[in-house]
DNA sequence: ACGTTCCATAGTAGCAGGCG
DNA sequence: CGCCTGCTACTATGGAACGT
């Protein structure tokens, strides 16, 4: 059945402008908030648009500006609440200056960053923040350079990229959290690290952590250790706590072999809870039989018994930080690449006790 | 069959020109 | 002279139309 029913078809600029009786170009004015226009031809076309329901297009628009108005994010592990933190800062930043956010999670994986990272090219962001999951493969990252996409690394720095990047001083963090430890006399601490492992393979060398936040924590740990006249710390720093049968795993084995660790540095705040429940399922007793830092101030880190002692990583500001620097990049901001380092601190709370 | 050109889309940038 | 308005060109892209 024909008839006159209104079309489905969206109201455009144009049919402002031709029920305002005015140009394109001067109803476009009034509607993008540009330019210069009187006050009656305002009041015309806002009227006009009111009436017909006038919706911008912004596809259409960024198409003009160059600009989608769109962040995306791809991090690591959206469950773990570092990284929801992150993006709260980012999404904050964000949307003051008028920009939306899309957010990808690669689950640490290589080929699911590369996917969203074109992904998100595809759809025309505006720039990029990115923590990536290997920090030795970076070509997917120089081609989002390459193609123009303003890019913020997050978390973890390539020093091959000239790229601007968004840390925290991990290096010193962990030779805190040692130092932390070593006060109170234990001298055999375990470092634990959800990052891909065989149940007891220890650090041998960097290309096992490809992320290179764990690898600075991990080189802190070392040198903390061998100040303090430990010599092979590395066999306790273990990989492979990837959920929590398998931290159950790890803790088993650091527990089961000697030297047994009297202190564990859990090196993310998932790890730290896995490794809080595997202590606790064993019957230990934290901090009498044992001492845990973990990285990251969780929530979950102040209502244990006890509460746990933390290396507290300004993740927020981490996240604002990032977002700040992309937008300048956006804005055009030619400067060199920088890589803006965040000074963490140890909120000493009850898991750490004297060394038995 | 294949490559090239054109058109349509919605909005904006820039310039030209009218008017007071 | 300066404010306001309109014309034109342009954006990225898919699909149609066209030429070889």
């Amino acid at each position: 059945m024909k008839d006159f029913a209104p079309s489905k078809r969206p109201v455009t600029v144009a049919d402002v402008a031709k029920s305002a009786k005015v140009s394109k170009a001067t109803a476009a004015r009034v509607l993008g908030g540009y330019g210069t226009v009187s006050d009656k031809v305002r009041s015309q076309v806002t009227a006009a648009a009111a009436v017909l329901g006038y919706r911008p297009n912004e596809l259409a628009r960024s198409m003009t500006t160059g600009r989608s108005g769109t962040i995306g994010v791809v991090v690591g592990d959206i469950e773990n609440a570092f990284f929801s933190l992150a993006v709260r800062g980012i999404s904050d930043v964000a949307r003051t200056a008028g920009f939306n956010v899309i957010i990808a999670n690669s689950g640490e994986e290589l080929s699911a960053e590369k996917a969203a990272i074109d992904l998100l090219i595809g759809r025309r962001v505006d720039g990029l923040i990115v923590t990536p999951s290997d920090c030795g493969a970076s070509d997917h990252l120089s081609d989002a350079i390459g193609v123009g996409v303003p890019l913020v690394l997050f978390d973890r720095a390539i020093p091959a990229l000239q790229v601007d990047a968004v840390t925290g001083a991990d290096r010193d963090a962990a030779m805190m959290a040692t130092r932390h430890l070593q006060s109170f006399g234990h001298r055999h601490i375990a470092y634990v690290t959800a990052r891909e492992g065989e149940v007891g393979e220890y650090f041998t060398d960097e290309s096992q952590l490809p992320a290179t936040s764990v690898l600075r924590r991990v080189e802190g740990f070392l040198a903390a250790q061998s100040a303090n006249g430990v010599q092979d710390a590395h066999r306790l720093v273990r990989l492979g706590a990837v959920d929590q049968d398998h931290t159950d795993a790890v803790v088993a084995h650091l527990l089961g072999g000697t030297p047994r660790p009297s202190a564990i540095i859990a090196s993310d705040s998932v790890v730290g809870l896995e490794v809080f429940r595997s202590l606790q399922t064993r019957g230990l007793s934290v901090p009498r039989d044992i001492s845990i830092i973990s990285f990251f101030n969780a929530d979950w880190t102040t209502v244990t018994t006890p509460p746990i002692t933390v290396v507290d990583q300004p993740v927020y500001e981490m996240g604002r930080r990032a977002a700040e620097r992309l937008i300048a990049r956006i804005d055009g901001g030619a400067e060199a690449s920088q890589h803006f380092t965040i000074q963490t601190t140890l909120i000493s709370r009850g898991s750490v006790g004297q060394a038995s």
